[in-house]
DNA sequence: TGTACATCAGTGAACGCGCGTTCACTGATGTAC
DNA sequence: TGTACATCAGTGAACGCGCGTTCACTGATGTAC
């Protein structure tokens, strides 16, 4: 009878925590879907993995609670993303390793509009002093800030003020893939790494 | 009796565009209100307003029609305040100019947060390409655009790609923004008026 | 000057819907004795 | 080896709510004659 909905096999004992991990997968495929944590229901997230609305509360408070780690999840990926692509650059070449990582950054942002977006929302942002402490923003900061050290350990210099230099690069790319979702022109994604190079150019010197 | 709202009169006949005005300017309140497009709903807007939750059908066909009416008026907003500033500025350093314009643009973001991340909203993109060929961010591009070109005739030159710094300037103090909305330090807003100048240095030189 | 009518700005009630969340539960599986 | 019980993963039904939108309307004001 039941051939709509596959059947889900309830995890063995024990094994409870398993769907967590289910469920935040189904969050962030669903995300990318609906485009926005608010279009995003709870109902759709069990649905979308196969599981009961309230089984939900089993694993998180709330949807704040379930949009949070899902935040930490994707700030991860897009980390991971960044080390990957560095790992695969010339190991002698910094600056190579860093424009690797820029690139790395636009290709998730704009593979994950939606994800990505997420890792801007401000709105429910925590007031627990520890969480805000803990804000993996601060992931990119000191990956942009090893990258810069690194190019200097290598012979280069960093144009203008060394402490704001990883802010900068940040900013520039961030705002770039925002500007080139919204503006109207051909989604030519060559444009973000010819940016990259730009923006690299004007911040480093020999 | 009804002391709880106040009374709105109807407006006197031919003049029921007013309402029309009305109601953008209760969104773009609300807006900042609610933080968010999608927490923002056509009701709320109405008593905002102090009219009747269909009155609003009057003057649009539904809520996609409102929010992309704010979203022009936001951005009309965000370049009145960047001409503003910039024709306080000395008029014989388009330096100044230009710094004054950057800094009014961020200022406008921290001040109107909600309205702000309404411009870059791409979810509800409209499909219809006369629509996209004037959307509104185009008016900053060409903003940007104007003030580079007053510097290079006051015999300063722009490092870098000459068509996209623009893009460059733009996408800084946008995404410089963003971050420092998100990043759990002091909110110091001074920071962001260094990052102008920093950015103004690194493009411009003699 | 009076009156029928058209126009206009705006409304009250209702529609069906999906939402977040709570509650008391089910039924399989392991554990104690 | 058998059995009572505890634990665990997960559920079905229901709650109250506010939403976007539609509908037929009201009542003030201008216009034609």
């Amino acid at each position: 009878m039941s051939e709509s909905a596959a059947v889900r096999p309830r995890n063995p004992r024990g094994q409870g925590e398993r769907l967590r991990e289910e469920l935040l997968r189904a969050t962030e495929r669903l995300l990318e879907e609906v485009g926005s944590e608010d279009a995003l229901s709870l109902r759709a997230v069990a649905r979308e993995a196969g599981v009961a609305a309230p089984s939900i509360y089993r694993h998180f408070a709330d949807k704040t609670e379930l949009v949070w780690a899902t935040l930490e999840v994707s700030y991860e990926r897009l980390a991971h993303a960044m080390t990957d692509a560095a790992g695969e650059a010339d190991e002698d070449d910094p600056v190579a390793r860093l424009r690797a990582q820029l690139r790395a950054y636009c290709h998730y942002a704009i593979t994950h509009p939606a994800n990505y977006r997420l890792l801007y929302e401000t709105r429910q942002s925590p007031v627990d002093p520890e969480r805000l402490a803990g804000h993996p923003a601060g992931l990119l900061v000191r990956s942009w800030h090893h990258a810069l050290t690194a190019c200097e350990e290598a012979g280069w210099r960093v144009r203008g003020s060394r402490a704001e230099a990883p802010y900068l690069l940040w900013s520039a790319v961030h705002g770039r893939v925002m500007i080139w979702q919204v503006m109207p022109s051909r989604k030519d994604s060559s444009r973000l790494d010819r940016f990259v190079d730009e923006i690299l150019q004007l911040l480093l010197e020999r």
